[in-house]
DNA sequence: GTGGGGAGTGAAACGTGTTTCATTTTCCAC
DNA sequence: GTGGAAAATGAAACACGTTTCACTCCCCAC
């Protein structure tokens, strides 16, 4: 994975060569094909990976901010930076997540379920979200559901800046106007009932 | 792009050979690489083609229902279904699209902006937005970014849907669950005050 | 120590995306 | 009709993902 990563830095998805990968790593093709099942499994397996260091540096230093808003602004921002200052790797790994592959599927729920957590604990305010911790609860259903909805329109941002449709500061600027009008709609009256009937509907 | 597509219809992207598809076609490989300079272009023309079909589609029977969210939840039944309906093409198109190749990059733009312009006619309960009926009004700021956002979340989940985290059916639920949240955001007082913040900040 | 099995190896082979290029066909202005 | 340019052709070549397979190496239970 590693070398993969940096192959992907240099040149992008073409330049992760199944053979370079192999060679730099210092194991034969047929090996590296028994550890994964393709380039896109690798591709997404090392960003299931670098989400787990992300995971650990937001425990040691989390987004910090006075509410909520100004937290997911500090987190998007980070996460946000961090991909884009390798901007060929990142367009090789959004790539390989939308890819399809039945093999990268699991990556992408390991992926998704990181990063939801991380956002709730950005929202929160803590530094991760600790299940066993008699001071923490566990997600509620609009935390979830807001959480979910904020990496998907993080994720399509991206793939629209990976496409070349907007900068790096439209993919924050996008995420946080839909932060704020989420948790808006999350502190009205009116919203209750909205989630009454979805809950319902889901029953 | 019919060969294109009804190749992917039967085995996904992988099934979709240029060879093939100039043979198909009728033309030779060398004139199809004249007309499209990858295998992604040919799919995200497609696509983008079929939106056109789309637009057509909803001119003649626009979404209907009492208000916005019921339109909207017509609009995305429709194009879902549309969609899902033939699982390895909206496969082989998804990944194409995020393919981040540069020569996707106008249909990706060209696809971007009639969704969005799709979504606002199905908020208003319009057949289409014509900028030159003078009964018509041009779409606001609120209403691009909502349209904007309800398009990546309804893109992310129908990657989500690709990769197998889960169906149809939640892929239509999580754009309606934003679709609901994100009118309410508006229907409120507060929000003013919010988007001036937006504004002031893209100024 | 030894036998066996699992992991690793390396090289070849195959399929397919993409490029190249010399040749042929088409088509239109004259 | 004809000359010539533009487009199309077709075949070969190249690169790379992926598979296959016979062989070797390592390790460990006996």
């Amino acid at each position: 994975m590693d070398v993969a990563i940096s192959l992907a830095e240099e040149g992008g998805f073409e330049n992760v060569r199944q053979r370079d990968v192999a060679a730099h790593a210092g194991v034969a093709l047929g090996t590296l094909y028994k550890s994964f099942r393709s380039k896109e499994d690798i591709l997404s397996a090392a960003l299931d990976r670098e989400t787990e260091n992300l995971e650990r540096r937001m425990e040691s230093r989390p987004a910090r901010g006075e509410n909520a808003i100004e937290r997911l602004d500090s987190f998007f921002n980070i996460v946000t930076r961090g991909l884009v200052r390798k901007p060929k790797y990142a367009r090789a790994v959004l790539r390989a997540m939308a890819s399809g592959e039945p093999e990268v599927a699991s990556h992408v729920a390991a992926y998704h379920g990181r990063m939801t957590g991380l956002i709730i604990a950005a929202m929160r305010g803590v530094g991760r979200l600790s299940y066993t911790d008699a001071t923490s609860s566990p997600p509620t259903e609009a935390e979830q559901t807001v959480a979910a909805l904020l990496q998907q329109i993080w994720f399509a941002s991206l793939v629209g800046w990976s496409a070349g449709l907007h900068g790096q500061q439209e993919v924050v600027e996008q995420t946080l106007t839909a932060a704020k009008l989420l948790t808006h709609a999350l502190s009205c009256d009116k919203l209750d009932r909205a989630m009454e009937k979805l809950e319902k509907k889901r029953a």
